[in-house]
DNA sequence: CGCCAGGCCGTGT
DNA sequence: ACACGGCATGGC
């Protein structure tokens, strides 16, 4: 029995997440999120893709950009019935059309209409603001203020609670802003908040990128890049992923 | 056919 | 505070 003849220190639960986030970079490389064109883009697609395939985001889009619209004043011009049959193929399109709504509404009448001005208010300020919008719950507006407003906010999705719980790094409880301090405890490091914000754009990135390869209701953990270095990095134990 | 996807809300315990 | 069903559509 191996015993381990060079002992390994054994890490805190932020730096197991920080070698867990250098794995998937080593693994994956840059990501590039947020697969748009534009804040906007960004902002609507970030609304769309909530209990949605990607790829059935991609064909609203489409359908929008087809038309022109994926611009300020003439999205918010468009009645809500055609947003609606616009942005069918992703579903929950009442909903989704009302929340889109509202949200252009909020940036047309406390900034002009101007996502660049909206992006200068200060990260909680503007996090209440998009929370206030029915349809908006955490994961959206941290989705929003990260990629579209460039703000270090740190996104929770399912992906990463199963990392994590799978991984031992939170207790099955946890709930989403339990996540989010242990993810961001990854990064406390960092006092710069561009820089932050990279991390955090990159990190839930590869969450995604490694959930859909690895981590779906059925993981298949075989081939996972977080296996190899779970022995010497995370844990120092056999744990799937 | 059934399950799932880059969630959130309203309701019931 | 938490669990659960509903919301809609399309890919596999």
């Amino acid at each position: 029995m191996p015993a381990r003849t060079t002992a390994i220190p054994q890490l805190n639960s932020a730096q197991r997440l920080r070698a867990l986030y250098e794995t998937l970079a080593a693994a994956y490389g840059p990501q590039h999120w947020w697969p748009s064109q534009s804040p906007l883009e960004t902002i609507v697609g970030a609304c769309l893709t909530q209990g949605t395939a990607w790829t059935a985001v991609e064909r609203s889009l489409s359908n929008l950009r087809q038309r022109n619209l994926l611009r300020f004043d003439a999205l918010r011009a468009l009645p809500i019935a055609e947003l609606r049959s616009l942005i069918r193929p992703s579903g929950f399109m009442q909903r989704k059309a009302a929340t889109l709504h509202a949200l252009l509404d909020l940036i047309h009448h406390e900034y002009g209409g101007s996502i660049e001005r909206f992006a200068r208010v200060p990260l909680p300020t503007a996090r209440a603001q998009l929370l206030a919008i029915s349809g908006i719950g955490p994961e959206t507006a941290d989705a929003i203020l990260l990629y579209a407003l460039n703000q270090p906010a740190m996104v929770v999705d399912e992906y990463l609670r199963r990392v994590a719980l799978r991984h031992g790094l939170a207790p099955a409880h946890a709930g989403y802003a339990t996540l989010q301090q242990l993810a961001l405890s990854a990064f406390a490091d960092e006092q710069n908040p561009a820089a932050l914000a990279d991390h955090c754009n990159e990190f839930h990135a590869l969450i995604v990128q490694i959930g859909k390869d690895h981590c779906r209701r059925t993981p298949d953990c075989a081939h996972c890049p977080l296996r190899a270095d779970l022995d010497t990095h995370l844990h120092g134990r056999p744990v799937s992923c």
